[in-house]
DNA sequence: AACCCTGGCAACCGCACCTTC
DNA sequence: GGAAGGTGCGGTTGCCAGGGT
């Protein structure tokens, strides 16, 4: 059984108050208090309001000393350090922050505070992860060459450029690095027969960026790009891979045919805030189009501290059921490359 | 000028905890 | 001890203003 309302909903006001309802409160609040029952205070008023409505309002607003808006510089590195440590406690940020409500603060953070940071954030981690990387990528290129046999991401049933986001395990997605790489794969004689001259090179670089979206993890790229039914060494794509890290949410684009497929990353390249994708599945011939929900974990700090650094290639390398092996003779090049801005 | 989109913010909702009886 | 009522809190919703098309 549900617990009884704190009030007669059907007879109560709801909405934003007017100044005489203000004043009312006020009036009475200054004079009397609150008589410690916030139920009870809107009979004695005369409001038509639920008690949680008039304290809310009092606290949030019509309370004396009271701040709004123009939070200054020191108010938003305590609200940051704070969230930093304790997370999304607003009352707790309020009480450190003299004249300030946990509505207000926790509305600021939502709305800007939460975007300066992570605008900063996102800088500053491109410039480590632009060197890091390099040099990463460069060690681990070695290494992928002379491996004997490797896992391939592998499509045949794919005939047109796609393009779909992906998701990486939530358990994955802190290791998961804002970077990516490209894989190019070998082609068939009938691919580029098919596609004309625009595989001829097929160990040409692909270029590659980051994309960042809100509020959606991803799932593991390779699984749905490796093929579903046995495949033949002739049907291998150039693969492009992109991944973005962390909690902060991903967009995986990959298995291009050719460098036209870059259109579908710039869809997915407007702003760094993305929120929706878009993108066309010619395996079944449809629109594939998305919104990413947002994101309500914040209050998990790690959203917000850098995670190590994990390359897709190290994905790449893990064992993948329906993967493809290709005798190193048969094989391609990788190339990796991040676009950093 | 009309419409749409987006951001900001006040207010509401529902749950958990606290207090009282 | 536990039921009922009150309070506090964080998440979410919905309205509105402003900007863009």
């Amino acid at each position: 059984m549900g617990r009884a309302p704190c009030c007669d909903k059907a007879n109560v006001k709801r909405g934003p108050w007017s100044p005489e309802e203000d004043a009312k409160l006020k009036a009475y609040i200054e004079q009397y208090g609150t008589g410690g029952n916030w139920i009870a205070l809107p009979q004695k008023i005369g409001l038509r309001r639920c008690g949680k409505s008039c304290r809310l309002r009092w606290l949030n607003y019509l309370r004396p000393n009271i701040k709004h808006g123009g939070f200054s510089e020191e108010e938003d590195s305590i609200i940051c350090s704070l969230y930093m440590n304790i997370g999304s406690r607003w009352s707790i940020i309020a009480a450190q922050l003299p004249g300030r409500t946990d509505n207000d603060i926790k509305n600021y953070w939502n709305t800007k505070l939460k975007k300066k940071l992570l605008g900063k954030q996102r800088k500053d981690q491109r410039t480590r992860a632009a060197s890091s990387l390099r040099q990463e990528m460069n060690r681990k290129k070695e290494n992928f060459m002379t491996t004997e046999a490797i896992h391939v991401l592998h499509s045949h049933q794919l005939q047109q450029p796609l393009a779909f986001p992906a998701v990486i395990p939530q358990q994955q997605a802190h290791d998961v690095e804002d970077q990516a790489v490209i894989i190019a794969g070998k082609l068939s004689a009938d691919d580029q027969q098919a596609n004309g001259n625009s595989f001829n090179n097929h160990n040409s670089l692909y270029s590659c960026d980051i994309s960042f979206g809100e509020g959606q993890a991803c799932e593991n790229p390779l699984s749905m790009a490796s093929c579903s039914q046995q495949c033949s060494p002739s049907s291998y794509y150039p693969i492009h891979g992109v991944i973005a890290n962390s909690n902060i949410p991903c967009y995986s684009s990959f298995l291009f045919h050719e460098l036209n497929g870059m259109e579908y990353i710039n869809n997915f390249h407007q702003s760094d805030t993305l929120q929706s994708f878009s993108g066309t599945d010619t395996v079944n011939r449809s629109t594939i189009t998305g919104t990413s929900p947002e994101s309500t974990s914040w209050g998990d700090t790690n959203s917000l501290v850098y995670s190590p650094i994990v390359s897709c290639y190290e994905i790449c390398q893990q064992p993948i059921q329906q993967s493809c092996t290709l005798e190193k003779s048969s094989y391609f090049r990788m190339q990796q490359e991040t676009v950093l801005q």
